[in-house]
DNA sequence: CCAACTGCTTGGGTGTTATCATACAGACAA
DNA sequence: TTGTCTGTATGATAACACCCAAGCAGTTGG
């Protein structure tokens, strides 16, 4: 199964977050029509979640028409499902810029200090790959 | 008044994003102990949202010894206010990071697109500095 | 056919979030 | 003193988010 994950925690509600998900997923191309989708009680079990919630989200995706229910069979990408355009997902990924440099700005953080943060994170993920901007950003915190 | 601002379609709790807002700025020094709140009144009226949340938010603040009220006078930075060491804004802006990396792998980024992303929205915020950071990115860019 | 999987439906309960209206009380300046 | 700013307190309302239980109905493979 895809990596779902939610943080109760964050105040985003639970049934918005899987939403999110799984729009991403389908932008991406990651999950493509006719994927099936976890089951309800399935996702709801590896959730730790009720299974309402997972009803809530998906009936909502598919009222948007992301995804098709098939009674007895499951739940599938839909053939009409809207991809992300480039530009969408560009816009989308400066809208989280947006926010993480205010909130960073806020707490005080400089510039460098959000893109080395995000540098860190990258190379936890992926400590293989070893970017131009990762040997700069060092360069700089050395330089101090 | 210092920049303050909600988005009510976020799904996060509009008394949270006070809340947040005001930890940031207490902790990164841009508020300071003895400094006055805007009122009540004076903030809800201003993010248009009902006088209620606002005590709400204040009233958890206080809670949590951030801030302390004065009857007639208004909400103050408390003396005591915890302020975030270096080493806990690291964490906090790593946190932030992670989750945009997670966000952005989901959707299909890859994680040049969010360091673009994040550097276009650091200078559409400051357009005068350049960091050499845009400069390696533009490189890689071109080199496509 | 039957068991085990799917989605679907109903109804109840709890706590949170946010709205609105109204009133009281302290501080302070004109 | 009076007006106007401040915080405080109350109760009512509505919508939302989440949980829980129990059962109905379609699909599929043994």
């Amino acid at each position: 199964m895809l990596p779902f994950q939610v943080d109760s925690h964050s105040g985003v509600p639970v049934y918005r977050q899987i939403m999110d998900q799984i729009k991403y997923y389908v932008s991406s191309g990651v999950m493509f029509p006719e994927c099936k989708l976890p089951s309800i009680r399935e996702l709801a079990q590896f959730l730790t979640v009720n299974p309402s919630t997972i009803i809530k989200a998906y009936k909502e995706l598919e009222h948007e028409g992301v995804i098709e229910s098939l009674k007895g069979k499951g739940f599938f990408v839909s053939e009409s499902a809207p991809k992300m355009t480039d530009d969408e997902r560009r816009e989308a990924l400066r809208r989280m810029a947006r926010r993480m440099l205010s909130e960073a700005h806020q707490m005080g953080a400089s510039e460098i200090d959000v893109l080395q943060a995000l540098d860190e994170e990258r190379l936890a993920i992926n400590p293989n790959s070893d970017l131009i901007v990762s040997l700069v950003l060092r360069g700089i915190r050395r330089d101090r």
